[in-house]
DNA sequence: CTTAATACCTAAAGTAACTTTAGGTTCAAG
DNA sequence: CTTGAACCTAAAGTTACTTTAGGTATTAAG
């Protein structure tokens, strides 16, 4: 048999708190793993395996269903790889988009601090800017 | 008096929903309306603007706890404009790294969907950037 | 003046992806 | 054999809303 890792050595090598695996666990990402003869949890290296896959995935911003879906696909090896082709590149989209809004955000937030005086609040254009829609540089703010 | 509002005109102007709304009056973001003889509320162009403040703070990306503090300053006029200005100068720190991250994402995704030949899930790339933490550019993602 | 379509009301639960809390049990080291 | 760290479960908390359910008010049309 391969060997075994408990909780806490499968948290500290995926980088997540042990609690995060059993909510893994929970929801039916990982499978049930088994158990000692104390009930504690009892892991192998496939466990691991896949929690670097979904943590790993999750740093890259996938969200759970989105990786849920990646991995039932994962588990038909001879499907055609376009869905995950599609799935990476709708979150790619989702990228873009986010920093595009961020990046309307730095700079109105830019503008708005740069024009602070450093009075008193009566006469602070920060909260002048957040009052007015029309004083932003922006004509609209990307919804969502 | 004033001009009166129902809550569906204010919802209106402030770009939001009507629950958005009352859920801004349960939290104490804004102030409880008359009602009508029926119990519906009723609202001024004080809380219009006040929900416009509300509204343009989050499409900024401030947190609600954020915009309480602002609101707060803001009935303390004579107060320095020094806590507001530090509020936002956080606020943009935290818009800044966000696009740092994003943009690792961006580079990381669009790395992986090149390297996709469209075969089958077999021998996908994407599947295997996604398990092996080490086929990424990437030395280590920004942690949060 | 009645009716039907909207718009409004409250309270509670649902969402995403965990984290925190509370109250216990097991394990490993000394 | 004791004690502290690591583990266990179940439930509630987090953010900023949205959704649902079940009912009331208002308003435009006939």
């Amino acid at each position: 048999m391969s060997k075994k890792y408990s909780i806490g050595e499968v948290a500290l090598a995926g980088n997540c708190q042990v609690q995060t695996i059993r909510y893994y666990e929970q929801i039916g990402l990982i499978p049930t793993p088994e158990r000692t003869a104390g009930n504690q949890r009892i892991y192998r290296q496939a466990h691991c395996d896949r929690l670097a896959f979904i943590r790993h995935s999750r740093e890259l911003g996938f969200s759970l269903e989105q990786i849920r879906e990646i991995l039932t696909l994962n588990d038909s090896p001879n499907h055609s790889c376009g869905d995950v082709d599609t799935i990476a590149r709708n979150h790619l989209t989702d990228v873009e988009s986010k920093i595009k809004r961020l990046q309307g955000m730095k700079k109105e937030l830019k503008r708005m601090i740069e024009q602070c005086a450093g009075g008193t609040v009566a006469d602070c254009r920060i909260i002048e800017v957040l009052s007015n829609h029309k004083l932003c540089l922006e004509k609209k703010h990307v919804a969502k």
